[in-house]
DNA sequence: GTAACGTATCAGTCCATGGTGATGTCAGTC
DNA sequence: GACTGACATCACCATGGACTGATACGTTAC
């Protein structure tokens, strides 16, 4: 089972604002005022997509005065990436070794 | 720049069928009929899928008889898994160092 | 030949969801 | 206190795309 809860986390990377914004976060801490002007979206759209991000468990909210640092939990993109490989290593396997289930 | 093309990747494997068919065919090649069978899909729909998927170049397609084999190309996978650990890692960075940017 | 099978293509429908505008809330400033 | 700025929430709209049915095509079996 390669594909169970992280199917989530795919559907959530597929977005390219919401790639955009979890590629600025995995930089830094950001509040939603920079996320706003690095990536010229509305400031309303910034947020639903932070919320549908908080939500999943992809982000951690830091409230500082007025402003909200968001901030990118890495576990998630761990398990991920990990998934991600072993899909590639089996993918390759599979390949080389010209494996095929016969009809 | 951690998302450029590899965006398409991460959309397509967001369908939660094509996650289905694309995990099937990183253990074995299979035909058409086959994903049929796994997945309960339509035949229509598992073919309007496998177009998407061959259009974008994650998978190879061998005729065979009246069979269609359908393989996973493993360079994409790859790449998308780098890619993705290279995030995780960037976030790993960021939040055990606490970085952030200054309002 | 015809029939059955495996597959691809196309047009249409329907729904999920990304974007927007209006509005509310809370914190700081005056 | 009033006002401004940062941010969140909600309701609405519009569009992309997943799914379907009808159909066509090539291949094998008879």
């Amino acid at each position: 089972m390669v594909m169970s809860v992280e199917n989530d986390v795919w559907r959530l990377l597929a977005d390219p604002l919401r790639a955009r914004i979890v590629e600025l976060l995995s930089r830094e801490a950001l509040c939603t005022c920079h996320l706003v002007a690095e990536t010229g979206a509305r400031q309303t759209n910034i947020s639903n997509h932070l919320r549908v991000l908080r939500e999943a468990g992809l982000v951690e909210t830091e409230p500082c005065g007025r402003f909200t640092y968001y901030r990118l939990r890495p576990e998630p993109l761990r398990e991920l990436a990990d998934r991600c490989a072993a899909l590639a290593e089996a993918a390759r396997a599979a390949y080389d070794d010209d494996i095929r289930r016969p009809c």
